[in-house]
This record gives C-alpha cells, structure tokens and sequence, in this order.
DNA sequence: GACGAATATGCGGTTAATCGAATATTCGTC
DNA sequence: GACGAATATTCGATTAACCGCATATTCGTC
C-alpha cells in the first residue's frame, strides 16, 4: 500500500523538519544538514528515504544536488503538507528551522562565487507560483 | 511531536483497515476481528495503539468494549480520516473490508439474543449524524 | 588523472514495532 | 463464588528503523 510508505516518512521528526523546509523552497543537502544542524549523512538517508516515498525529487547543480517537494505528490502526501504548513506556528522547531533557513539563505544570496545562488533563485520564483 | 505519533498509528495497514470500518460506525472488538480475518489478540494491541494516539474511544457493553472513531481528533487525523475515506475505492483490501462489514453487521443485527446490536445500532445513529 | 567539495553508501550496534502463542483480567450469569 | 465469553496483557523472538562513524562515489577544477 503506497499510503503506508508515506506515512512512515512522516512519522520521523527530521523528515518532517525536511518536508517544512522545503515547503519555503528547494536546498541542497549540506544547506539542509547546516540549518537544522545536523550530520550530513544523516540527511542524505532521510532525503533518500523522502525520494523513496516520491515526497521529494532532485535536481543536480555542479557537484550540488538540489532537493525539493515533488511537483506531483499524491493525494496523502498533499493533504499533509499542507497540515505540515498549517502546523508550523505551533511546533517550535519548525518555527526555529525557517529563521535559520532565513538567515542562511541570504548568506547564500550574497555570495556570487558560484552558480547554486543563481539556480535556487530561479527554482524558488518557480516554485512560488506553484505552491 | 504530538504528530509523529499520529503518523506512527497511520503506517500500519491493520490499523488503517479498522479506521476504515470505524469509519462506518462503531464496533466491538470480536467483530473486528472476525470481519478482518485476524487474531483477537492482535486487533486488541492495535486498538490500544490507536487509543494511545487519540484516534479512537471505548465504551463498555456489557463484557464488550465498544470501539468508536475519537469524537474530537486533532486537525492532522482528522484531516487523514478523510483521506481514507476519500482513498477506499482505490484499494481493494479496505472496499473487501467493508463488503465483509456489511455482511457480518446485518446478521448481528438480526440477532436480539443479547443488549449488543441495539446499543450498536444507536451509536450509528449517532454517529452518523456527526460524521 | 590528481585533488577537493558535495553527496551517497556500508557497516555494526541500539532501539522500537510487530507477531504468535499462552495467559490474565473483566464482567455478567448461574 | 464458579464458570464462560469477551477482552487485555505478557513473553520471547523476529524484523525494521535509526544512528554514528568511516568510506565510497561523483563531478568540476587544476
């Protein structure tokens, strides 16, 4: 049963921190594993978990690899983010990961060493429209 | 995370067969069984499980214990409640599940050896006019 | 093709979920 | 208070999930 898979994805604390940040828009792993504040391999199982699920799809940028939400997920997985948004303000977590996210992302912006900056702009002025 | 434990109670498809019959009214938990085909042992373990999560109530009948959906579910089981109900024509377990429900509940019902079917038949009126 | 940054995977250990089978509890009846 | 029906719990075993740590892979750069 494809539902049961994805709830087990949800049932996991650092998967839902995951899913809530990427509702603001797509991050490569170590911008995920940095503002949640977390190993990196760690992250990478959870997202491969997420991509197994098809919560989640990837995009590679250089030697980045960019995760975010699934243009097409199915009816459960819809249905729960958009709780997971509704959620927000009353999990403290989440609250908290979104001000890191903030505060990173516009780190991130300002540097113009290379081309993830400009390649996240874009997925976000994309993804803005469709969520 | 209040929700985690939710989810936790959502990715396990027995559970999610008698949240479906649950959906229809309330039951006992002989008759869960017999209309899952599983051991009563087993249908009693995840029935706590499901009580532990807020998802459903009991209520003593003599020496049955009524089980029903929660009355007031918190906005994420509420919201998958619906899902599941919205989902059943897509898999055959739960429509195979309810067939076996309606079945089982009209010979109970005939039956006026015992209080049951009668307390049974009035929680469905009720409850049919909350759900 | 060697190197480094970003990402993914393998491995061993620990904890949590689930199960079947047996047993305990509860409650009404006699 | 003994009995039986309905339900709940305990036990040991098996499986799955998660973790930290180490290592492998991928890809662009030099």
């Amino acid at each position: 049963m494809k539902t049961i898979q994805v709830y087990r994805c949800l049932c996991d604390e650092t998967r839902l921190r995951i899913l809530n940040l990427l509702l603001e828009g797509p991050l490569c792993v170590c911008h995920l594993a940095a503002v949640l504040g977390l190993e990196q391999p760690k992250i990478s199982r959870h997202l491969k978990a997420l991509k197994g699920a098809g919560a989640v799809e990837t995009e590679r940028c250089y030697n980045w690899t960019i995760y975010r939400l699934a243009a097409r997920p199915n009816a459960v997985l819809e249905t729960n983010l958009k709780c997971l948004q509704d959620m927000r303000g009353e999990e403290a977590v989440f609250a908290h990961d979104l001000r890191q996210r903030a505060r990173m992302f516009k780190e991130l912006m300002a540097e113009s060493c290379c081309e993830l900056p400009a390649r996240l702009r874009e997925l976000c002025r994309e993804s803005s429209q469709t969520v």
